[in-house]
DNA sequence: CGCCGAGTTGAACTGAATCAAGAAACGTGG
DNA sequence: CCACGTTTCTTGATTCAGTTCAACTCGGCG
């Protein structure tokens, strides 16, 4: 039995048999990918969600002054799929791009259409995905809406810890919604008080 | 045969066939609300989706500051509901609010769970409106973090030109993620300038 | 060693918030 | 149908969070 991240997923995560693990991963394929590889263009129609074996990606908009804003990231165990371009077959307006050297799975999207309709464990997980998705938006949104560059900076730390340490904080600003001079000074700010209060 | 927007919902968008309708409609309560009344507060276990038949509601957050900040809209032929709180089981963080007097169908979520494991096209539909969800969602995320409010604005009144007429400008402000005062000077700025273009 | 990208810091600027006060629109009851 | 209070919208003055642009530091790497 081989021994990925992706079986373990597959198994326990997403609760389906041996054999139909087996059978997705047999028609996966496993790519390595060095840091900077793009996935996913935008314009592009997407043909791949991909599962994060190894490594991490980012998934961002560019605005009209060429600016990025990430819209998530993917470390290992985690599903990069742009719902958007694969659901509605329509050209994507994200890029997919890897800012680790990373392992990937690309699990093809006709793939996933005739699991969806095959197999019961597979809707129940893919429905369990869309809904956390869900939820982590709209946490994004009301965020964004209300609260200020520290207290998002406060909880994103708080949310994703590992990740803070891994990810350039050019690109934690862009997650923000704010500049990465912006985020230095945030920093400088949080330092500034924790010594004082000790 | 009834002549409700709901039937006509279920059966065309919904592509269900007139037996499941009919059922679905005999499973659902339609309850004539007066403006302002709470269909959720935040805390509470939604126990119901709503779908609007007339009127309007808005789904909304709370900050500490007690500022409300709208999420979502929902006018006639929409379907009203906190996938968080009814997928997860959780207390939800939001509060749905009629803001016109309004006739709802109160669908419950055991239903809507039935209906999910007994019938493909349920699903189907569900998968659909999960999807759309998921898109406008991205969207609003990439525009908070990248559009200044003068944008946000104009690509409402694009996307919602009949919210625009109904809703107050106070609510449309706390949907962009500003002040009223601010979208007030907006809307000046961008009056101005097209008088003085013509 | 020298380059290069990432992070920091400073100064000037700007979009939007805040606070406060009026004006207009609206619904309700007399 | 008018008078009233309430809510919504506007306008002004001030403040503030975050941007922009530019210069400088630092650590890694060829």
């Amino acid at each position: 039995m081989n021994n990925f991240r992706f079986t373990h997923f597959l198994t326990s995560n997403a609760h389906l048999d041996r054999d139909l693990t087996d059978q997705i991963l047999s028609h996966c394929s496993r790519k390595e990918v060095r840091k900077g590889t793009f996935l996913l263009r935008s314009g592009e129609k997407i043909q791949h969600s991909f599962f994060v074996e190894k490594g991490l990606l980012k998934q961002y908009a560019v605005d009209k002054k060429g600016k990025e804003h990430i819209l998530q990231f993917a470390p290992e165990n985690w599903l990069m799929a742009d719902r958007e371009s694969e659901y509605f077959d329509q050209a994507s307006s994200y890029f997919i791009e890897s800012i680790e050297d990373s392992e990937i799975f690309y699990i093809n999207k006709d793939l996933i259409l005739q699991l969806a309709k095959a197999d019961e464990r597979f809707i129940a997980f893919n429905n369990f995905l869309l809904h956390r998705h869900i939820r982590s938006l709209q946490k994004r949104i009301t965020q964004l809406q209300s609260a200020p560059a520290e207290e998002r900076y406060l909880d994103f730390i708080q949310t994703y810890p590992d990740l803070t340490l891994r990810v350039p904080q050019t690109h934690i600003a862009s997650y923000l919604g704010i500049t990465p001079e912006s985020l230095s000074r945030v920093r400088k700010e949080l330092a500034d008080r924790h010594r004082s209060h000790s």
